[in-house]
DNA sequence: AAACTCTGTCATGCA
DNA sequence: TGTGCATGACAGAGT
């Protein structure tokens, strides 16, 4: 009983040391994450607009948003733009509308000012969903409408988005409208600004008192530099317009977000200079998703892994269910010359102590010891060397292990129930049934050879010291009843002191396979584990990939966005007003406002900083 | 013959 | 203190 106890604790101590393996790849089994984003089905992009805007407006935003502390001007302003920016396509029919219809809540049919909500969420909250002309609505949504996204991944980027421009237009709201609007005439910032009577337009206009009228656009302004305006910009501006994908693409890794929102060429007639690079608004987003993926690129270098081929890894990893780590072959061989032993891992611990308990309790009843195992004779020695036979071992083993398979082997079972093995030879080959090549021979010698070679060196010593029982007795009677047995005979100090040896070795070498098995086992559980997280890192790279991609997107549908209200812009002459010049910023009050590129990018520049400041 | 694996054994620490 | 277990290290034999 004792042996068994103790047989059980050591295999709970194994199953402590491997426990936090199992649960470790439990955990990663159970944890998976949705399903990538990618994979999942598309949402329609207006869905999601619905959902933020209710939200914004569950949250108060509604119509705050559309409220604005200098309406008063920009209304007349607005007036004025109604009146010039007829002319043009925006001021036509279409627009005429939008002017009209996004005047009245989508929701309520409350009329409101139409103004930018003050979050890029609002962005597409303040794109009229239903009462918009299609057109227009089109025109503007267009981007939006385009996208595939699931709408995790545009909720999740219009957060990201929003969180960015938030903290500009609190900026643009503290900083810039004061300077703009609260600010001394003599300010040359505010002169040269809106307030001044010099400038004969009147830039401090929201986007849709400016021309706009109804658009409800939600927009983030960004600053563009104006100090070092290079004149020839037209041209170098061209390139910057993600007109198309491929250009886009080619931005999105190696330029800001001036590139993306800094608007070319508007309508064809913005012939001014281009603005240099302008501090791009998304660009610390930006910059971190480039950082992120090349990141990515690097981790996929380092690591072997590359972004494309995660999913392709992925698949591998899903559509292989076995092993896929060469580092797996030599443990699994292993583990299968071990037998059933070492085959399952999350019962390995527990099989290896209860082979080896099985096995124990077995050799209790004195059938089959350890001894039976792996024990032969030399030869030549009779005290010496091992000369062992491997094969003939690993047999031994598993048939220790299964009383049934040795009861269909006489001559095993014979080694296991050998209690006159210290008897002479002679005695022994009469009681001893050989195996049966012996057999075959049909020579005592042979047989005694053979005999000779099933035991231990142990065996050898204890018959040649006449221990009056089996060693088997000797290794794995508890200690009561091996004491029981020491006492019933008169045993020499010599003969005591082989007793505990081989007692001690005996123990110790089952201890001994007993803890190899384990080593296995643990080898085995430390590759599943690098399996389930290489599988796992797969996997959260294939995720980073689509989130990476969905960001893309949300620029391009972004600077589309810009694009087309800077174009759809007039002054009071009806004439556009140039992107080197001029660039429309997001207020935190929910307007839009249309400053000259000098004050954007002043306030861009603190924008910069901020962040840097935190990460300090 | 060298490298590797398997196995037994010893020494040691822990319970 | 004795006993058993676990494990690293070593050595011998076999492949």
């Amino acid at each position: 009983m004792t042996r068994l106890d103790r047989s059980s604790h050591s295999g709970g101590g194994h199953a402590k040391g491997s426990r936090p393996l199992n649960s470790l790849l439990a955990g990663h089994g159970v944890a998976q994450p949705p399903s990538a984003p990618g994979s999942r089905a598309s949402v329609q992009d207006i869905d999601l607009i619905d959902i933020l805007w209710r939200q914004d407006i569950d949250l108060g935003a509604g119509r705050e948003v559309f409220d604005y502390s200098h309406r008063q001007k920009e209304q007349d302003v607005e007036k004025e733009l109604r009146d010039g920016g007829e002319q043009d396509t925006w001021a036509g029919e279409g627009a005429e509308a939008l002017a009209r219809n996004l005047l009245v809540d989508g929701e309520t049919g409350e009329s409101f000012p139409v103004q930018f909500p003050a979050d890029i969420s609002s962005i597409t909250e303040a794109v009229p969903s239903e009462s918009e002309p299609p057109d227009l609505q089109n025109n503007l949504l267009s981007p939006l409408l385009t996208g595939t996204e699931s709408p995790f991944d545009l909720e999740q980027q219009w957060q990201d988005l929003m969180s960015i421009m938030e903290m500009q237009a609190m900026e643009v709201n503290t900083s810039a409208s004061e300077i703009l609007y609260n600010t001394p005439s003599g300010d040359p910032l505010s002169t040269n600004y809106s307030l001044a009577p010099s400038t004969p337009i009147n830039q401090n206009v929201s986007l849709h008192q400016a021309s706009l009228g109804g658009c409800s656009q939600d927009f983030l302004l960004f600053s563009p530099e104006v100090e070092s305006l290079p004149v020839a910009s037209s041209s170098t501006l061209l390139p910057l317009v993600p007109s198309n994908s491929t250009s886009l693409n080619s931005t999105f890794g190696s330029t800001n977000l001036t590139g993306l929102f800094f608007p070319p060429q508007l309508n064809g007639t913005a012939n001014d200079t281009a603005g240099p690079e302008l501090p791009d608004p998304l660009g610390g987003l930006l910059d971190e998703a480039m950082l992120d993926e090349i990141s990515l690129m690097d981790l996929a270098i380092e690591e072997g892994f590359n972004p494309v081929q995660a999913s392709q890894l992925e698949e591998e990893f899903d559509s292989d269910s076995g092993l896929s780590l060469d580092s797996s072959h030599s443990p699994s061989s292993l583990s299968s010359s071990e037998g059933s032993s070492s085959s399952s891992s999350s019962s390995s611990s527990s099989s290896s102590s209860s082979s080896s308990s099985a096995s124990s309790s077995f050799s209790e009843e004195g059938a089959v010891g350890y001894s039976s195992d792996s024990e032969t004779l030399d030869l030549e020695e009779a005290e010496g060397a091992v000369g062992y036979q491997p094969e003939y071992s690993k047999f031994c083993r598993m048939s220790y292990q299964d009383p049934a398979q040795l009861s269909c082997l006489p001559y095993l079972e014979h080694v296991g129930h050998n209690h006159t093995y210290n008897m002479a030879p002679s005695a022994l080959d009469s009681a001893d049934l050989p195996p049966p090549s012996a057999l075959k021979k049909g020579s005592k010698e042979k047989q005694a050879d053979f005999l000779d070679k099933q035991m231990s060196r142990d065996e050898h010593r204890a018959r040649a010291m006449k221990i009056p029982f089996t060693n088997d007795k000797i290794i794995n009677l508890p200690v009561e009843e091996f004491n029981e047995l020491l006492s019933k005979y008169q045993l020499s100090e010599a003969q005591l002191s082989l007793i505990r040896d081989i007692r001690r070795r005996g123990k110790n070498k089952m201890a001994a396979q007993n803890c190899r098995k384990r080593k296995l086992d643990t080898i085995l559980n430390l590759e599943r584990d690098v399996e389930d997280l290489q599988r796992d890192k797969a996997r959260l790279l294939r995720e980073k990939v689509e989130f990476l991609r969905s960001l893309r997107q949300m620029k391009q549908k972004v600077q589309s966005l810009y694009q087309e209200v800077f174009g759809r812009l007039r002054d009071e002459n009806g004439r556009p007003y140039s992107p080197s010049q001029y660039a429309l910023q997001y207020a935190g009050d929910g307007s839009v406002l249309l400053i000259p590129r000098t004050m954007a990018d002043q306030q861009a520049r603190r924008q910069e900083r901020k962040p840097k400041d935190r990460r300090k």
